[in-house]
DNA sequence: CGCCGGATTGATCAGTTTCAAGGCATGTGG
DNA sequence: CCACATGCCTTGAAACTGATCAATCCGGCG
């Protein structure tokens, strides 16, 4: 799946650099610093696959710029995001041999990797790289049960303002909120259609808990009054 | 959370009783076999919480008899359950501090126990232990995505056939299945309500997919036919 | 300028929920 | 031993939320 991507810019080796734009406590830091393991660095067009639900695992991924979202799909094509993965987040780490779900570039994205058998091979002598990849599936399960509860039991607006508080949260710059990926991502993501999501986005602009400058470019007025919303 | 219940017999310390009918590569099993883990057995009675969501996690179970819901709740009362756990199963491994959901016994339920302090204890000499710690994680975290697929993009009958399945799996004996939990735990965890789901077994009975010998006690009587209206 | 993908908005439809009634076991006390 | 209460389940009818179908709209770009 590395190979198929031809016209990426080759993969280019270098010894260990940290990230820049990442948080200091950075686990996949600690793992690709570990003598042995190399991390590399490759981009992605838009909507580019990373890797395929089923196929073996070969590499562990850090976002660096762009986003990318994993989900399942249903025989007709009915799809299920799981999550989505922005700058500095890791993803493709399976505790099995084989990735459970697909991954996508959602627009320009370029990530950091490192070979999932050297980890093993470092995690199999070093008890904090085994910690930190417990920690790691733990923070995506944590992660996947708050989803499991927002699927089930929320509302359609219940839902979008859980979206844009977590996406608040995590790439609001300067009050401004960019959002990465269309309506019908977020739809997936959320167990909605598009149109919803549009209508209760619409909603909550037309209440001015929100304002557009653009369709994906939001900030909120009131959180606080999102959060009342959010059940 | 222990301490509360105090009508339940007082916790047997017995040193390292291997699970009589759980399967054969038990993680639960080789952790609680480590030097200075101990296992203690444990009864509740039908109802009765085991811990609560944002309690301390002092303990690591695993289900000997009878059976366990884990579920969040939001502020209004709504219930997302995010697995039932059966003999053989474990529960409340958390990575973090506190437990994020909250386990309650279905029924009359017997559970060993181990501390999770030792467990850390053991975890940070012992690689293998570690690595199952991870492995069981992960193992949750498996169940979650596919059940985040469930829950965001199918039909009720959908959803009622993939339980049906996943219950024939784990808890069939002699082609007949007894279900230990009510309509209303089912409907919890499907994001459904418990008339939806009584209404679909009803029509998988009236096709002649399923017989009922009581309301929990079902035959399956074409696996087939219920994996086709699985989606 | 005109195309194109993405987003919005409207109208109708359908699946699921809600509300309500009744049935069927189980257990308890008279 | 029967009457009755209780909990759980089933079934029906109406209401409602969100989906579907369809028509623009808008902004960016060739």
């Amino acid at each position: 799946m590395l190979t198929q991507t031809i016209t990426a810019p080759a993969a280019k080796v270098f010894p260990v650099p940290r990230a820049q734009n990442v948080p200091a406590a950075d686990e996949f830091s600690v793992i690709a610093t570990c003598a042995g393991v190399i991390a590399s660095e490759f981009s992605y067009r838009k909507d580019e696959e990373i890797y395929g639900e089923g196929e073996p695992c070969e590499y562990v991924y850090q976002v660096v710029r762009g986003a990318v979202r994993t989900y399942k799909l249903l025989n007709d094509g009915r799809r299920q995001i799981g999550a989505f993965h922005l700058p500095g987040d890791v993803f493709g780490l399976d505790a099995g041999s084989t990735h459970r779900l697909t991954a996508e570039a959602i627009g320009e994205t370029t990530v950091r990797l490192v070979k999932r058998r050297s980890l093993e091979a470092v995690a199999g002598s070093n008890v904090q790289v085994a910690h930190n990849l417990w920690t790691m599936t733990a923070r995506d399960l944590r992660h996947a049960e708050d989803h499991m509860l927002l699927l089930g039991r929320k509302t359609a607006m219940e839902k979008v303002a859980t979206f844009l508080l977590e996406m608040d949260r995590r790439l609001a710059k300067a009050g401004m909120m960019a959002l990465p990926m269309c309506r019908r991502d977020i739809g997936d993501y959320l167990g909605l259609t598009l149109e919803t999501v549009s209508r209760a986005l619409s909603q909550l602009s037309d209440q001015g808990i929100l304002v557009f400058s653009s369709a994906r470019q939001i900030v909120l007025r009131n959180r606080q009054r999102l959060a009342d919303l959010d059940a």
